[in-house]
RNA sequence: CGGGGAGUCGUAUAGUGGUAGUACGCAUGCUUUGGGAGCAUGUAGUCCGAGUUCGAUUCUCGGCUCCCCGACCA
């Protein structure tokens, strides 16, 4: 990609209404753009991140079994009257068609479809368990929306339901979830800052769990079992004050945000619509279900909030809008190393602009492509490799760079 | 939803009851060239409505919007 032709530019200020870091961040490297409060526009800079994001929870998904739909976020009141959420579900936006005066819904979480929906093809203990799953805009109408992409109004979000016969095996996928989850966040970059914890679990099961990167901006609050690398929620600290995992009671005060949950939901779905199956014996049963979300966009900016320095966004790799920035600066020309690296399918993003290196430069930082290569005068002939999380630059051919990259 | 703060060119800001200023951006030209370069010329703005007033961007009231704190967050 030439950068002359990015639809966005950088700005020296973050718009004053901006406050959270992430947004700040975002906005100024033109990743997105607010529309009103807890709405971003997904410019094609931040889209490109959001993509990659969701490629790997794609993969991981697909990985424990999840097949793919997409749901309507459109909903009739109903099935919202059926399980009774249009009256009690506080941020559910709810609106009248001007002409046909009906009532509808803008989808905050798709229980109320998928289970009337798992109704049309689940009849017999030979069609569980099944897992499909849906990355989709959400809506929620948030009494503050805040924090950036933190918490938004609509938001991208990947949910997953899956149908089971038992809790046995409940239980069981509900732990090869956790898994996944745990793979996600690693691929993402935030492995090492995300912890399992346990939360509220509504009526029907015990806890439920809840993946929390630990930042300072984060708004939950939890008790974190070094040790384990546990976590309790600040809901269920009373009930339960030590780790749940080797029952320490040295839980130490931090802060998080949720990116990912996952819930056992049994019959509490299933029931209202009547979603059961056959046994062997031909006697019915409601279905079990389990859902679990992760927040996409969310995920986008605590990743902001978490990497980050003063000077812009450090990218991880995988997620990366492109792999390498390439500069040219002071009249040097980099366009036949941006041709090889072309040809190799290496995604790169090419500051073919005739601006001053210092703007160029900072504009790199601010980007927080993780690799960044310049040509200049000074390389003579060579190009200067420099990573955007080191302060230490190296000069390298281009059959060096290639090679690297290949790899 | 309760409390607090704020709306001025595209962005960030200053200021004023009487012709609205600066920086960045953008346009043109020249000069520059490794950390948001210099000079010149140009471009572009007072959230909406009502009131007070000879006159309101400024004061008053209402609305809308944004931010922060709290509450809320299957």
């Amino acid at each position: 990609m030439l950068q002359s032709q990015l639809f966005t530019k950088t700005r020296r200020n973050a718009p004053k209404d901006e406050e959270a870091l992430n947004a700040q961040l975002l906005a100024r490297g033109g990743f997105v753009q607010k529309l009103m409060a807890g709405v971003y526009s997904f410019l094609p800079l931040g889209l490109r991140v959001l993509r990659k994001i969701e490629t790997i929870v794609r993969e991981e998904m697909v990985g424990i079994g999840g097949e793919e739909l997409s749901l309507p976020v459109l909903h009739p009141k109903a099935n919202w009257s059926t399980t009774g959420r249009w009256e009690t579900y506080d941020t559910l936006f709810r609106f009248t068609s001007h002409y046909s005066k009906n009532d509808y819904v803008l989808g905050p979480t798709h229980e109320e479809v998928i289970a009337p929906l798992a109704q049309q093809f689940i009849f017999s203990y030979q069609d569980l368990p099944r897992y499909v799953f849906q990355i989709q805009t959400k809506f929620r109408d948030e009494k503050r929306a805040k924090s950036g992409l933190l918490r938004g109004r609509e938001f991208l979000m990947k949910d997953l339901y899956s149908f089971h016969r038992d809790d046995a095996d409940l239980d069981a996928y509900y732990e090869k979830v956790q898994a996944a989850y745990a793979r996600v966040f690693a691929r993402v970059g935030l492995g090492d800052d995300t912890v399992l914890t346990f939360a509220s679990g509504g009526s029907f099961s015990k806890y439920s769990h809840e993946f929390q990167t630990l930042i300072p901006s984060g708004e939950d609050t939890m008790y974190l079992c070094e040790k384990c690398r546990v976590a309790v929620n600040k809901e269920i600290i009373k009930e339960q004050p030590t780790c749940p995992s080797c029952g320490g009671a040295k839980l130490e005060e931090k802060t998080g945000a949720e990116v990912g949950n996952i819930f056992k939901l049994k019959t509490k779905y299933s029931a209202p619509f009547g979603l059961q199956y056959k046994d062997e014996k031909g006697a019915m049963h409601d279905v079990l279900m389990g859902c679990y979300g992760i927040g996409i966009s969310r995920l986008m900016g605590v990743v902001v909030e978490r990497f980050h320095d003063e000077k812009g966004i450090l990218w991880p790799a995988s997620i990366a809008p492109f792999s390498v920035h390439l500069l040219e600066l002071n009249g040097a020309s980099a366009t036949g190393l941006y041709s090889a690296l072309q040809k190799r399918g290496v995604d790169v993003l090419y500051d073919e602009t005739e601006r001053s290196a210092g703007e160029k430069l900072t504009d790199a930082d601010l980007l927080g492509v993780p690799l960044r290569a310049v040509v200049s005068p000074k390389t003579k002939g060579k190009i200067e490799l420099k990573r955007r999380d080191s302060e230490k630059a190296e000069l390298v051919s281009e059959e060096e760079l290639l090679k690297l990259l290949n790899h």
